[in-house]
DNA sequence: AGAGCACATCGACGCACGTCGATGTCTGAA
DNA sequence: TTCAGACATCGACGTGCGTCGATGTGCTCT
């Protein structure tokens, strides 16, 4: 650490998350980093049973159908929830694990320094 | 449950997240929700001391110094690492607790149903 | 068969985001 | 004082995202 241009700090030591993990893990965060999209989720889990229909959720946001339609699949796509068509109805259920694998990696993959 | 247009399921007992607390929590994973971020998380967790200098991350991305510096202030602004300047070098830090404050919330705020 | 409801899809709009090259600011050394 | 290096900021570009109204699809009941 004297003249700059040369290595200045440590080698970064440690193992790190790889490029291809972070780029397998953004998608998960990126679909929950929307307070509409949270919500929902919070309120599909906070449910009786674990599950909600499409209608209640509904009346729970002052947005359009389509929208809340639209942030139902982005988390659907993203594999946190789960869809299921009774009837007329769609009930969609926080997929097991799915947050447990988000709560973990910031415990295993990030956290810990060693 | 009878007839379409009344109240089709349950009414969603159980206390979910609030609004407010959603669009407060939103930014902190929107934050995350990027890999050169997560990563640039990732590493300087996983550096010696638990911070790294901008110019060994720099390194570590095939990506412009004004990026990577963009993508430190997003993480900073945020309030997910700490910033700090000793003489030409910038070092930047894991803020503590910011992270275990995030993986808290998927265990108490989302996660447990009742 | 027809009507009505629940939900998904489509096309479009405005806005925010990730990235870049260029430039500015500050520090330490010559 | 001057110079070189480390990092931040600026302006611009293309792309993706959240939202909407309109329309399509599938189910149930009459």
């Amino acid at each position: 650490m004297s003249e700059p241009g040369l290595a200045c700090c440590t080698p970064l030591t440690g193992t790190a998350m790889s490029p291809g993990q972070a780029e397998q893990v953004a998608p998960l965060l990126k679909a929950l980093a929307d307070p509409v999209r949270l919500r929902l989720v919070s309120l599909i889990a906070a449910s009786a049973g674990g599950e909600a229909c499409v209608c209640d959720l509904n009346d729970a946001f002052d947005l359009t159908q389509a929208t809340i339609s639209h942030h139902l699949k982005v988390l659907h796509t993203a594999g946190l929830l789960d869809r299921d068509k009774r009837g007329v109805w769609v009930y969609y259920a926080v997929r097991p694990g799915a947050l447990a694998a988000v709560a973990n990696l910031f415990d295993t993959a990030v956290l810990t320094p060693a």
